[in-house]
DNA sequence: CTGAAAGCGCTTACAG
DNA sequence: CTGAAAGCGCTTACAG
């Protein structure tokens, strides 16, 4: 039914070695020749047989990305990471077929063991990670969206959330903020081995130590209560907090801008505002919010970069961290006295 | 490097075609046979190469799942489907391709012309889908799930939304209730033409005015402001309003609880409340809603059902409606005079 | 710049 | 119940 190589050859009056070869690139063609093989193409509407490609030319043009989606797992960040994957790999060329939870590592091991993927992108990566022992004995290209405890002879690539938490801190200790707040992740976040949350909070409280500021910490859940509640005990008694980081869901920190005006605190003239490692947009938040992003399309993109570039060469274990920028809406204040 | 069937064979002592049909189960083999390939399987580590399968056997054992996630698309709710047919898919030995917007037509003749995929799944279809319109000409086993205008020769599932409109409105009704209200999608959902709210909406309206309900329509925004406009706008001056059924996302209708409480309105004293076609869990609401459930792995099963049943066979083409089902969780009461 | 041919690793009639 | 062999549709040395 298909058009195949032979008929575009018979018609363009070439062998199939130059009708493939006209379409790799892989030799020069000369001028008349790939004219004709190309309107033989158009006229039959060839399309390679994937297989077929796959098994002479021992790549598949598709890669495996593996996301959990465990329960509890805040999805549109995580699918938003997907996508980002998704598209960077079309750019170069690349499918992407999708692994989830049960298939975490026994899916891993079908897909790369029967060649039917040529690379992996890890999203998603817990401190201690099942995916990460097997892509390590699995020697198959790979690149980590994230970083696991022990990163030893893999690839890794992520924001850099340490960098991120410094950045917010001096912002608010430049400000002259003296006492300021992390609201945080539900607390089955950090419980979970998710490992950014748990940098991210370790070098806030590091860094506001080494800037002499009084730190806060919140948990809270995602209820209005829970928001309610976590926002209370960190403004203190008093409500001498005049900084805060959240580093957590849309929904929590969207809950907070109204527990805030609810208490008649305002942003940032009574409570500078950061939304710290943010997928999503603060600017349509009321009020809009300084952000330090965290964007998927960067991570992701280099981590199919260095995907393909294990599948076509040869690349150094390493662990890639992207610098954080901040993004200035107006929410931060110098403190008034 | 890899071990393939011809190493199976050699260490089994049988012949290549043995092994393949022992692997395939597609004719009987003698028991010691049966024994002394699986040890050699075992001891190889033996996985077929996907190409050569692949070209060989035509079939790729893989599926195409198509989801736009287009710009103001409800993100969770399209992750679930996308999750539910990826393990509907792996439950018949098929993996998933995913594929994204600038993809949605582009991508689909490309996989399915290069036999890339075996069949595709549709996900979030629109009155009018491009999507549509080409799973049509490609003539590609495939599956929709949702409903376009022109189901002409497609295969599509979905929740029987106009039944589940239906069953809302009787539960109020049959409670005694007078004065009925929808609280649906934000506006930009309904122009873009997704068609499940629409069909929601009109049977909502039409049944209501069947049982001589009077009916009051809100649409609205995201925001805390937003959902507190609706509400009010829909409670009536006089609130007089008694039974609210919500179509929309977890988040408006958490903030539509929300707004009801604060305005010191009890569930289900003052208002009883139903939450319409819902993929979240309205259990741990605060209160627990009775829900119509949305419950994607139903309708993905059965479009994964019905795209393998036409890689293998004929399949007739069809809307198959998936009847709608109550969970009662205390938010409904009869109405009090 | 181009072609003839081997080979990738399977599946499946065909034969016994 | 099992084997020998053709063939799936490409890629890529090898040769000219």
């Amino acid at each position: 039914m298909a058009a195949t190589i032979n008929d575009v050859a018979r018609v363009a009056g070439v062998s199939i070695s130059t009708v493939s070869y006209a379409l790799s690139g892989k030799r020069p063609i000369g001028e008349k020749t790939r004219q004709r093989i190309e309107s033989a193409i158009l006229e039959l509407q060839y399309q390679p047989n994937a297989g077929a490609r796959a098994l002479a030319g021992r790549r598949t043009y598709i890669l495996a990305v593996t996301e959990p989606l465990r329960p509890d797992t805040y999805t549109p960040a995580h699918m938003a990471f997907v996508l980002a994957a998704a598209t960077a790999a079309r750019a170069y060329d690349y499918d992407v077929l999708l692994l989830t939870q049960d298939e975490a590592t026994g899916g891993l091991h079908r897909v790369t063991s029967s060649r039917l993927v040529d690379g992996v992108i890890v999203l998603d990566v817990l401190a201690e990670d099942e995916r990460a022992e097997l892509v390590r004995s699995l020697d198959v290209p790979a690149a980590l969206v994230g970083i696991p405890a022990d990163t030893d002879g893999l690839v890794c690539v992520d924001l850099d959330f340490e960098a991120a938490a410094r950045l917010a801190v001096d912002r608010l200790a430049d400000g002259g903020h003296r006492v300021v707040g992390l609201l945080g992740h539900p607390p089955s976040v950090y419980a979970r081995g998710s490992n950014f949350p748990l940098r991210f909070r370790e070098a806030f409280v590091t860094h506001a130590a080494e800037r002499d500021l009084e730190v806060r910490l919140g948990a809270p859940e995602r209820t209005i209560a829970g928001v309610r509640e976590a926002v209370a005990e960190i403004l203190g008694p008093d409500r001498d907090l005049t900084g805060l980081v959240m580093h957590c869901e849309d929904t929590i920190q969207m809950r907070t801008l109204d527990v805030l005006c609810a208490a008649g605190l305002r942003v940032p003239q009574d409570v500078s505002v950061i939304s710290a490692a943010s997928t999503f947009d603060t600017s349509t938040f009321a009020p809009p919010l300084d952000v330090i992003p965290l964007i998927p399309a960067e991570s992701c993109s280099r981590a199919v970069e260095l995907t393909i570039a294990q599948i076509t060469g040869t690349v150094e274990p390493r662990v890639e961290l992207i610098p954080p920028t901040y993004v200035d809406r107006g929410s931060t204040a110098p403190r008034r006295p």
